[in-house]
DNA sequence: CTTGCGCACAAGCCCCACGTGGACGTGGG
């Protein structure tokens, strides 16, 4: 966890727990916007915290909060969290994780039913006292039920207070495209489903998988809901009405085979699926992609102009109490066709935006919507392993996939020396794996192959050859592998002396985080943007679902920067290449253009952007 | 607790569905 996530977590607690108190609902909710806040910089937050008027420069930030993130920062905590922590029995935020129980539930529980931990809820729900709080019935009860037992399942029922887990887009995108084709063959010919939610907006993590579905006919929407509630791997059924259902579904299955790499979530992750009328399409398809925030703010824009957006189209406002009921039921026609977004946002004088940019960061008030790069739009893959060190195919083989994927250009870089668990090569193996580099690119016709290297960045920001060695190379790809706990000074020292060697292309992965798994560095990321812009460095977007790094709020700092990017997809093995979806979908969030990405040129203007460092 | 408007004090992000039970909490984005 970066510093940023652990202190956003940390005001997200104390918000939870000041409505657990029941304090000031408003306070509560500025720590939650607080910690939301802090979770979109890109910035290390100590770096920011050491300024206290940048920090209160930052939207929902004010004196108060800046006092208690510098506190956080100076101290690691913060004293109010501990005092609040104080007031409330250690099981009870654990309760708020299960859906259907909120704070004002567990409130009254605590208070006058003794529940102060999973255990005393199991008790009030074996024994039927849960049935006596207010709008608690059977069917709530029975959801709660299932609820815990996945809970349980997932691991965390110890008490370790850990949220559910995130599943990565990498696990979560194949699972969502065999549901989409699952449930496209139980309905008729033509028939629109589609994945949602923050998949459709590709962020690096998913928390549950949302799919759209448009029938034509009730018998078509009933073969849909059937096919989906029985779908395999399922584990249970949460709801399941005439328009919606959610249901959990195990990653061993069916729709599991994902390797070792399924752990993330424990056991499984939930599906919601909704059936809308398909001329309300895209109104549906606009609410169910989100985010929240990017939705809040559209609605407000409908309001501001005398109309209300909700999922089934835009209506005229004539019911500001909401006395009414939604328009639709009542009849009312949208002002607008509402089968694709496109016609919405029109109707809003909104410019379109990209679903990977529905963020709420600024894409509401565009001049208009930006070019962003596209999958076809990739032409080289610049980051590349063959068996030489750690990777899985031969240099010809690398080279022929990536010539079947249309691609110009393929940099062959493998690990440097001190990578010795990567096989990283030795000055000589080096030497001798050029000449073969060669020999292949003889052999191989129609791409060009490039020798290059994926250099160890040291501790010290050295590289892991002497510039004598770099300089035979076509392209230099410079990544931290070892070393990456390192204080944020020395990070950022390290890295840039890397980019000012002088036959440095690429800073590969540049923080060296892993999802879900380790942090990596935390370097003083606005430093370098400015040194790889001086320096001509492309900064990499690893395209692979565990590093996605640089991730999309860097990328974000990069772009308006003026930095170059590289996205590769660091290929080990034939399956790598499909990575490049996520990435493109990561570059996409952070506002990424096509002619700002080096792989994205042509052959000509690649070879002569490599060739300036090499004179 | 923050913002916005104005230098002290208000007001505070949207809309729908569901279950329960008659108005509100919760979840979905």
């Amino acid at each position: 966890m970066s510093a940023n996530e652990a202190l956003a977590a940390r005001l997200h607690e104390m918000s939870q727990l000041m409505d657990l108190l029941g304090i000031d609902s408003f306070r509560s909710s500025a720590h939650a916007r607080a910690a939301r806040a802090i979770e979109s910089q890109s910035t290390d937050i100590a770096l920011l915290a050491s300024d206290r008027k940048a920090l209160l420069a930052v939207e929902g930030i004010g004196p108060k909060m800046a006092d208690k993130i510098i506190e956080f920062c100076k101290d690691g905590k913060i004293k109010e969290h501990a005092e609040l922590l104080e007031q409330v029995p250690q099981g009870l935020l654990q309760l708020l994780d299960i859906p259907g129980l909120g704070p004002k539930t567990i409130r009254i529980m605590w208070q006058d039913g003794k529940v102060t931990d999973l255990a005393g809820l199991e008790k009030s729900i074996a024994d039927g006292s849960i049935l006596s709080l207010p709008r608690m019935g059977a069917k709530s009860v029975e959801k709660i039920k299932q609820s815990i037992a996945f809970i349980k399942q997932q691991g965390g029922a110890g008490g370790d207070g850990a949220a559910p887990k995130r599943l990565w887009i990498g696990v979560a995108q194949p699972i969502a495209d065999r549901v989409v084709a699952l449930l496209q063959k139980a309905g008729d010919p033509g028939l629109k489903v589609a994945f949602a939610g923050s998949l459709r907006r590709g962020k690096e993590t998913i928390g549950d998988i949302d799919i759209l579905a448009a029938p034509r006919t009730p018998d078509e929407a009933g073969r849909i809901m059937t096919a989906f509630c029985k779908m395999p791997g399922i584990i249970g059924v949460l709801v399941s009405g005439d328009v919606k259902a959610s249901v959990r579904v195990g990653l061993e299955g069916e729709f599991g085979r994902w390797g070792n790499e399924t752990v993330g979530s424990g056991g499984g992750i939930q599906m919601d699926l909704k059936m809308v009328p398909p001329d309300s399409w895209g109104a549906a398809m606009m609410y169910f992609t989100g985010s929240k925030e990017h939705n809040i703010a559209m609605r407000e824009r409908a309001r501001k102009r005398g109309l209300t957006l909700t999922d089934y189209g835009l209506f005229p406002e004539d019911d500001p109490d909401k006395k009414l009921g939604p328009p639709h039921s009542r009849g009312i026609k949208s002002i607008c066709p509402a089968d694709t977004e496109e016609a919405l946002f029109k109707a809003l004088e909104v410019a379109y935006a990209h679903p990977e940019t529905r963020e709420d960061l600024g894409e509401i008030g565009w001049k208009q919507t930006p070019h962003l790069i596209e999958l076809p739009d990739i032409k080289a893959e610049l980051h590349a392993h063959t068996t030489a060190s750690d990777g899985r195919m031969s240099i010809e083989e690398l080279a022929e996939n990536a010539k079947a994927r249309g691609f110009h250009t393929i940099a062959v870089t493998d690990h440097s020396q001190s990578s010795a668990v990567a096989g990283g090569l030795k000055v000589d193996r080096l030497l001798e794996h050029i000449e073969n580099i060669r020999k292949a690119s003889a052999k191989v016709k129609g791409i060009t192959i490039l020798a290059g290297s994926e250099v160890d960045i040291l501790a010290d920001g050295q590289l892991d050859y002497p510039d004598d060695i770099l300089a035979k190379l076509d392209i230099v790809v410079a990544s931290p592998h070892a070393g990456l706990s390192q204080d944020p000074i020395t990070a950022t020292a390290r890295l840039l002396r890397a980019i000012e060697n002088p036959y440095i292309h690429i800073l590969g992965h540049p923080t060296g985080r892993q999802i879900n798994k380790r942090p990596g560095l935390s370097p003083d990321m606005a430093k370098l943007y400015a040194a790889a812009k001086l320096h001509n460095v492309a900064l990499e977007i690893n395209t692979h679902w565990i590093r996605l790094d640089l991730r999309d709020i860097h990328i974000r700092g990069a772009m308006e920067a003026g930095c170059l990017l590289a996205i590769d997809s660091d290929v080990h093995e034939t399956v790598d290449f499909d990575n490049l979806r996520y990435g493109i979908l990561t570059a996409r969030r952070g506002g990424v253009t096509p002619d700002r990405c080096i792989n994205t040129w042509d052959s000509r203007k690649l070879h002569a952007w490599l060739n300036r460092k090499r004179k």
